[in-house]
DNA sequence: TGACACTTGTCAATTCTTTCACAAAGTAAA
DNA sequence: TTTACTTTGTGAAAGAATTGACAAGTGTCA
């Protein structure tokens, strides 16, 4: 049995991505962990750790193959296949997700978008149209979802995902600022807005000191 | 001089406001640790080390007031004091912080919006006015400004922030996906939508295995 | 070809974080 | 008032994460 690895890593893998993209942007071939510590202003050592995890990546006395460990690590992310989006709540902050969604050129694509307001009905969203929130069952017999964006006040986001999770929805990517409880094999991620607010709030309380 | 505290307890701070907030809403006036611990599932001990950073809040044998303990909590994260914030792109995400900051009750005050793009300019956001990125500095000259919302493409964030801090602003909520290079007495908290949503990829992977 | 500089992968040391365990101090009820 | 509970605050133990250090390869250039 593999050895699980900890969220801590995996929350820094997305930036050496990033970086990597960067890279082979501007045609760099190959860096070392040391070259790269200095550009993330991160150890080297937790670099060659990271990246250790998930196996021998680079080669002694040459360092790492840019191409190639953008590549890997995109894999590695779950970036080589395609992931379907709904998108559950078409406010303001949906509507700037599911822009999000479109113009980063992920491996994810809005395939649903859904509310409560009749009067969004048939209204577009990028290019789907909106459907109501009691639609999504029937949605969901016929369309693979692999992930639902909830961009929906706290007070129906747990019932909705309550539902979504009935009808075969595994992961979602919370942004109402509910913790959510749902059972071993759902995966879920929170974007807590105003947790963030706060904790920049303490820190810019801070600098008074 | 007091001991540092470390950002894992900070972050977990809002949560804890969170729940303490909701309880008070629903008239509860006192919690122990331990009932706290299973709402919100984490150790009773890890809550009771947490508060203990700044004081003992809590009473052998009774637990901790509710009221007080969120009260406490909130001059902690410098709810007390109200915040103006400016917003630096005013798009789809742009729109959405501007509303968020709006309609969640805490102590932040839009005051400002700015985009490059001209034909924007005058335009209403909330009750606020359009710039152009070009009026900040004099918009700077008249107005107190705690913090600056970055919602604009990653290309012109680096150069935007350089102005502000040039300009006297100190603390930077950063919705651009690069990192912020800032001097020492800066605070930079980054909301890295692409890096959550990787992760969340990561996980769903991992769900086949 | 050989010598030297470079760089990884990894074990060990260190630092940071979380959990445990309990004395001390309070509550509550008879 | 006394006794049985409850619960905090905290020092110490255990566990995780990060950093340091170096043997074992590889590239490079004379």
């Amino acid at each position: 049995m593999e050895k699980e690895i900890s969220q801590a890593v995996i929350r820094r893998l997305p930036r050496y991505y990033r970086y990597l993209g960067d890279l082979l942007h501007a045609g760099v071939e190959r860096i070392s962990s040391n070259e790269l510590s200095v550009k993330m202003h991160v150890t080297a050592s937790q670099i060659r750790q990271d990246l250790n995890n998930f196996g021998g990546f680079g080669q002694q006395g040459y360092g790492y193959n840019v191409p190639y460990l953008y590549e890997e690590i995109g894999k590695i992310l779950g970036l080589n296949h395609r992931h379907n989006v709904i998108v559950i709540g078409v406010g303001n902050l949906g509507h700037a997700i599911a822009n999000y969604i479109s113009f980063e050129r992920l491996s994810f694509t809005m395939i649903g978008a859904f509310d409560v307001n009749p009067e969004l009905k048939g209204k577009k969203l990028g290019n789907v149209e909106v459907q109501l929130v009691d639609e999504i069952p029937e949605f969901l017999k016929t369309h693979d979802v692999d992930l639902a964006a909830l961009t929906l006040p706290k007070e129906s986001a747990e019932a909705v995902t309550q539902k979504l999770i009935a009808n075969g929805v595994k992961a979602f990517w919370n942004f109402a600022h509910v913790d959510l409880d749902v059972p071993e094999g759902i995966v879920v991620q929170n974007v807590h807005l105003s947790d963030s607010l706060m904790q920049l709030s303490y820190n810019i309380n801070q600098l008074k000191d």
